[in-house]
DNA sequence: CAGTGTGAAAGTCTTCACAGCT
DNA sequence: AGCTGTGAAGACTTTCACACTG
């Protein structure tokens, strides 16, 4: 909306987009404050600015990716992080033979150095995208390292201590789910 | 657990695993019948199968790629769909340097036969990963050729008629909502 | 006796419907 | 007139706790 200069947007007009109801997006701002005026709608701007503070993503939060595979190439590659509140600050793997290839604006590293860096650097988020067998030891490194938030591209469960979260992606689950509705 | 040769698993157990309750376990499973056995638990191979029954994927299911960037060549080599009931049927793209290209099994195909590909192949699985721009214009194509479920990796909302089931895949999203727990 | 399946209770989320503001 | 913010109602989900079963 902002792109196309539009100045206010009422809660009916994003349930249309977002294919919920009007209510329900009232009651979900009315959560963190009143951010509307009566009979006119919402700022789009205002409440763009209103939705980055609420979801804390005013500052850049810095990212590493672990695993350069297929997965992990095409994440780091993903132009979309940087214009919404995230950077890709590093990319890790434990295969000799893709250490020092480059991916995207990044040189591959060895894992080896995944501790002192996140450490040093003080990153908190980390995206897994290693095979599965290999994903709990990697979350595991990670966590010793201090990261506090993990995005999981391996299909497995990892099990991580209170503080940390994890949230996975995986197509397959998705895809399960679709078919649950497929005669 | 299959692979680890167990037989019988419980609520608990599995609850543990996921991190939620034992009797939203229980609850949840006897929605669709009762397949545990008191004081023994749940058969591994046995509950496997229902699920499988429950989730309708006893079938494999094709799908077909639509984008062969970094994210459609990533998704396309993935192993993980065979062993989970689902495969790659072919792969399209509208950019003239990618069609005849190979990726992983897959010669990618040119857009332009998709409806005729997908209206004879009887495919209803769709993931789409092309620009947030072209999502739009894509998927109303996939539709107009008969799927029935997509799943987009573009950030950005397609609207889809009824009947037609749309899940999304963005990280980004992901990443907002743990930083939104992150201090 | 370990562990399911399940009513009932508690908790959470969504929708309704409208007073009140611009 | 148009649209928000919100109590109250309704719908749905999760948890509790226990009778019952292999």
């Amino acid at each position: 909306m902002q792109h196309s200069g539009k100045e206010f947007t009422s809660s009916q007009e994003m349930a249309g987009w977002l294919g919920i109801s009007s209510a329900q997006i009232r009651k979900d701002l009315s959560h963190f404050g009143e951010f509307g005026k009566q009979g006119t709608g919402y700022s789009v701007a205002g409440l763009q600015e209103k939705l980055r503070q609420i979801l804390n993503i005013e500052q850049e939060w810095p990212i590493v990716i672990i695993g350069a595979g297929h997965i992990g190439s095409a994440v780091a590659n993903y132009t979309g992080f940087a214009y919404r509140g995230f950077r890709v600050c590093a990319v890790f793997d434990s295969d000799a033979q893709k250490i020092g290839s480059v991916i995207g604006a990044h040189i591959v590293r060895d894992i080896a150095e995944l501790v002192p860096f996140a450490r040093e650097s003080g990153v908190r988020l980390a995206m897994i995208a290693v095979p599965a067998e290999s994903a709990q030891v990697v979350a595991d490194l990670a966590i010793s390292a201090g990261i506090s938030a993990i995005l999981n591209y391996a299909p497995i469960n990892v099990n991580v201590p209170d503080g940390v979260r994890v949230e996975n992606i995986d197509p397959v689950l998705h895809l399960q789910h679709m078919t649950y509705y497929l005669s």
